[in-house]
DNA sequence: TTGAAAGCGCTAACAC
DNA sequence: GTGTTAGCGCTTTCAA
């Protein structure tokens, strides 16, 4: 049987309203009274019951996060780093956080409606696709809610995302300073609205340098560890051979690298590679790994203390935030 | 304003009792009421509020999971793709999934009465330690909950788990039978409880090859690569060389292995190195990673499972499941 | 300083 | 077949 406001209320001999507000910390208590409706509260391990709490205020004091998963082997540092950022801080803030799986398709909606019926008070969208369905639904049900992403075709919402078109800038530089012109590019899926912002950064980059954008040097991957090993393939068939692959994530990268070992050349010295994302892997891969940070547990947090600054009505100081990704240089340039 | 029965019983002219009992398919409403309501809920996106079904059948519906997180760089592959497992197999059974984050520590415990309090109908337990105090807790309290590994001390509770003892003695067996009899260990933390049966059979394997048991061959990590590097550096020290390392985790492995290499030595030649887990990276690490698999998307399907039978009494068919890992061979270990 | 009463949205026992 | 009523645990007027 759990301790309910009723049971401290037969036990002090007090009503239900009274306990309430001792609890809740109004002033219009006695201070003997409170003092014993607080200590039986303690000894009895009271805990107010959420979904009353809820009903009563409308609010659910919780926020949403539905992840996108493609399948079963679903296993992105990515997104363990993420979780961990936005569960600290809505700990922090004390909300609670639901979170929901749900592939893109016809159905993802429906797990989002589920979700704002009473269950939370605001989501997280994460992994921003082109013309996001996720951002329509929710611009249209006036549900608050913090991206994890931009969208390039609705631009009037809070978000927090990383410039991957500065990113990507700055990784091709670094190439051709080195001396690099023939530079392969494993993207990510294009509908995902980074996926545009980084190849747009790689084609511009070229184009300061001199070297003319080439399509038949760029294939696209799906972010997997075996798509980049595949990209790789293709992109080393290509003739003249290529001196340097990128990939749109660290997780291609590595498996790009594992192809490229697997055909006898030396990563950083006969092919260059780049990443995106600074998994810790990229730091231990063979030889460790190029790349551009995301500082993501920040991310994490930051996007879940605007949506809750939202929620409580708290005017944001930057409604939209994009963040300078951070070049590391590793051997794997050479 | 959000749509309740209240606005479905005006529109239609029918009582609140009415329009819930045909919502609730009960039987005994006339079929031209029902469709009807049903229409009209559908055209106006009828969708019952979470917190009053909650609070009228005291029953969440919902599971909860509180990530054992240990700092900012939280970003272990394991536990996404668990979470996607139980994810998955939650919204499959209607359920929702609460997750927390809180590190092992004085106020754990906190923040699982605070789930217990009409917020969840059970619990999952991952990461199971010696002496686990979520165990006695929730065995104290009656919650549901179903774990991810055992507890020595506690035997009498559902579970599932894999067989770390038998999973590491095909692993050194395997090496003994390459002609390793110099094999260092980096283990998990001592407190986790499958660290215990993974260091059983990594000494029972010795022994059963007459090789004796040195304390000084194991070392302890924490389970990041860079607590594998560091078991490394020390495990390479010890005179005479050994000629393998194998780790409790491959995250660890990984790290392991960057050692291995900066020290000059090819991997899988001049030293053996073998994990535990099979995560992505170990297929596409360099060279390839020997490592024992577990079915991590399954057992937190299972694990889900599991415990929304429990939450709804329906009788498991096993109460305690221990798998047995599959020894992949790899490059890494010749 | 305290208590009675209403009501959040839903379900279910009990009329009719 | 349908409606009335009560009540889940909590908060919040309003009275006393």
């Amino acid at each position: 049987m759990p301790v309910t406001l009723k049971t401290i209320a037969q036990k002090t001999g007090f009503s239900i309203t009274t306990v309430s507000r001792a609890l809740g910390g109004y002033d219009d208590v006695a201070e003997s009274t409170r003092q014993l409706i607080l200590e039986t509260a303690q000894a009895l391990g009271y805990q107010p019951n959420a979904a009353a709490q809820r009903l009563k205020r409308l609010r659910a004091n919780t926020i949403g996060l539905i992840i996108p998963t493609f399948g079963p082997r679903f296993s992105d540092p990515f997104f363990s780093e993420l979780l961990a950022g936005i569960g600290n801080q809505s700990a922090e803030r004390q909300f609670d956080l639901l979170v929901g799986t749900q592939a893109p398709g016809p159905n993802e909606i429906d797990a989002y409606r589920r979700m704002e019926s009473g269950r939370v008070d605001g989501l997280i969208v994460v992994r921003t696709r082109q013309n996001d369905v996720r951002i329509y639904h929710l611009q249209e049900t006036g549900m608050p809610f913090v991206a994890f992403g931009r969208c390039d075709e609705a631009q009037d919402f809070p978000y927090v995302d990383v410039d991957g078109e500065v990113g990507m800038q700055k990784m091709v530089q670094h190439l051709v300073d080195l001396g690099h012109r023939r530079i392969g590019y494993i993207a990510p899926p294009p509908e995902l609205n980074f996926s545009q912002h980084r190849i747009a950064g790689y084609a511009t980059a070229l184009k300061m340098n001199g070297i003319p954008y080439d399509a038949a040097l760029v294939i696209y991957g799906d972010l997997t560890q075996q798509s980049g090993a595949a990209g790789a393939v293709y992109l080393l068939g290509i003739d003249p051979p290529l001196t340097a692959i990128l990939a749109g994530n660290d997780t291609m990268a590595l498996g790009a690298m594992s192809t490229v070992r697997e055909r006898g050349f030396v990563v950083g010295k006969d092919i260059a590679v780049g990443g995106f994302d600074d998994v810790p892997d990229a730091e231990y891969a063979h030889p460790p790994l190029t790349t551009l940070r995301q500082p993501i547990y920040d991310i994490g947090r930051q996007t879940c203390d605007m949506l809750i600054n939202i929620i409580q009505g708290i005017p944001l100081s930057e409604i939209q935030v994009l963040l300078e990704p951070e070049l590391i240089i590793r051997k794997s340039t050479g």
